[in-house]
DNA sequence: AAAGCTGACAACCGCCGTTGA
DNA sequence: ATCAACGGCGGTTGTCAGCTT
């Protein structure tokens, strides 16, 4: 183990003579004059020096290890290896489900900010966690999974949003890419989805295209829906394409965001956007700090790559059904029972087209507009009202996301207690299923279930709270055996909803997402507002 | 049994902020 | 004010073990 390397280390000096310069076996090191430092595996005998180094003399001043102990290591490996494995205290094996539980949580507000979680997690080192994080990435990338429980992504928006003052769209650099790639910043699904809606809502008053809007990555793993429904309008899909995944019925309806579509979507040249999330303040600042368009005009959409394996995976069929790991199992009868919406005052038919009934986000426009008026009769409820039963049976979504099986999740940190999921549920009725859904539906065969999504395998769901049955769109059964779980609540949708205008909808202070209007999303991206 | 794949782990590298001279 | 050393942090890479094909 080690690498091997030729790099010189940057600090630490070992003499040539060192007793401990060539022990064992040499995975190389520097040299400087003579001076060797050792490189690749600690051996216990090295260990032991170490240790008693930071009995006599404490931590710090890893230097001095080497100078003091003629220890073939520089400073930083000392440190590392101290920390890593030396130092008392240290938890060994394998993380709990609830500290997996916590890391997602923590990862989702801090983004890869893994020294900071390990202070949250005695025991663990940072290293632990990244290791964790990054092998958890590759199988959930491999799976075509979000990264986290929609609904947790959204919880954990605030922390990230309130060290940042300007929208948290990133404009398309490699860096994007990076994040949302290599450093584990894929956003969760949903949360494009969802956002991706509001993009496409000029219509709709308010909303300002200079806002938070930003031309993104130029990832082939972070597709542009503009790229695919306004670059190239009236392009038929192809097959490997990630939006294709809503492709039966008027959800896959592209053109219609031509019709919605602002000038400046249409000057802008985007071949992809993208919102980085969760948002790391630091990656903000470089990325917005590296010419990030701020006028372009859409929010990302976050279509992984797994949209093109699920594209290649047979679509769901109306009464979608799996079973063995990441069942759904719909079971329409019993939806009633968990929804209780007080009555729109205009109830949106379970199926109603929208005007235009030409495509997805036209649908979603419509329905939000129909949604605003209601609120403002209904405001303080949160509802998938317009989750009909003929709407259920018709796509199996909204059954699959709330069987009497649910086992909610709302996490306990989260006041609100709603999701992304829920929202995007609740304005994507026409659809008939949830882009949430859609993605898992597609791709939750393809991973193991998460034991992290668990917290105790409890309902934890108030039904009392609209929000929160909302919240629990999102249902992702366990393995056989294994618990089910539900989402993580989010409060940052409360937050949202609680700084959010009120242009169209009735209340900001409703639960999470119900209160958002259409014209109020853009202060998604205004997270600096949020308390 | 061998090859390939994957996960887990350990360690190094480079960047950056802090601190003190 | 400047600069160098130090330490922390995040990213990356290498190795090994277990599993699957």
């Amino acid at each position: 183990m080690g690498r091997s390397s030729t790099a010189e280390s940057d600090d630490g000096v070992l003499s040539a003579d060192s007793p401990l310069s060539n022990d064992g076996d040499n995975f190389g090191g520097s040299s400087n004059g003579g001076v060797v430092l050792k490189k690749g595996p600690w051996t216990s005998a090295e260990d032991s020096i170490l240790v008693e180094y930071v009995k006599k003399h404490g931590e710090g001043n890893w230097n001095a290890v080497q100078k003091h102990t003629g220890l073939a290591r520089c400073g930083k490996s000392c440190r590392l290896r101290w920390a890593n494995h030396l130092r008392p205290n240290l938890k060994k094996g394998a993380f709990t489900s609830e500290e997996e539980r916590l890391i997602i949580e923590l990862h989702a507000k801090m983004g890869n900010k893994w020294a900071r979680m390990a202070a949250h997690l005695p025991g663990r080192t940072d290293n632990e966690i990244k290791n964790y994080w990054n092998t958890r990435i590759k199988r959930r990338q491999r799976a075509g999974l979000p990264l986290y429980p929609p609904d947790l992504c959204l919880q954990s928006l605030p922390e990230n949003q309130q060290q940042l003052s300007s929208p948290r769209i990133y404009g398309g650099d490699k860096s994007c890419h990076d994040i949302l790639q290599s450093n584990g910043y894929r956003a969760p699904d949903i949360m494009f989805d969802s956002f991706n809606i509001l993009a496409y809502t000029p219509e709709i008053p308010g909303i300002p295209t200079s806002i938070s809007m930003g031309n993104g990555f130029a990832s082939p793993q972070s597709y542009s829906f503009v790229h695919q429904t306004m670059g190239m309008p009236e392009r038929a899909q192809e097959p490997d394409e990630p939006m294709s995944d809503y492709g039966s019925g008027a959800v896959n309806e592209a053109p219609a965001f031509n019709r919605t579509r602002t000038d400046s979507c249409v000057n802008k040249s985007f071949q992809s956007f993208g919102l980085c999330f969760p948002y790391d303040p630091d990656h903000t600042k470089k990325l917005l700090s590296s010419g990030v368009n701020q006028e372009t005009s859409f929010m990302s959409f976050s279509a992984s790559e797994h949209f093109a394996d699920a594209q290649k995976s047979e679509l769901p069929s109306l009464q979608y059904q799996e079973t063995g790991l990441g069942v759904w199992d719909p079971q329409p009868e019993s939806f009633d029972s968990l929804v209780q919406s007080p009555p729109l005052s205009g109830p949106l038919p379970s199926h109603c087209p929208s005007p235009g009934s030409s495509g997805l986000l036209e649908d979603l426009i419509y329905e939000a507009k129909s949604l605003g008026k209601s609120e403002n009769q209904s405001s303080g409820w949160a509802t998938s009202s317009n989750v009909s039963h003929g709407e259920i049976k018709a796509d199996g979504s909204a059954l699959r996301t709330c069987s009497p099986e649910f086992k909610g999740y709302i996490d306990p940190n989260s006041p609100s207690g709603n999701s992304m999921g829920s929202f995007f549920n609740r304005y994507t009725p026409t659809i008939g299923r949830s882009l949430e859904n859609d993605m898992t539906m597609h791709h939750v065969k393809s991973e193991a279930f998460d034991p992290s999504w668990i917290v105790d395998g409890e309902s934890k769901v108030d039904y009392s709270r609209p929000d929160a049955i909302l919240g629990s769109c999102w249902v992702k059964q366990g393995s056989p055996g294994s618990k089910q779980k539900g989402p993580t609540a989010d409060s940052t949708a409360a937050r949202l909803g609680d700084n959010l205008g009120t242009n169209t909808s009735a209340s900001a202070s409703t639960w999470g997402f119900s209160s958002c209007s259409w014209n109020n999303m853009p202060a998604v991206c205004q997270m600096s507002d949020i308390p």
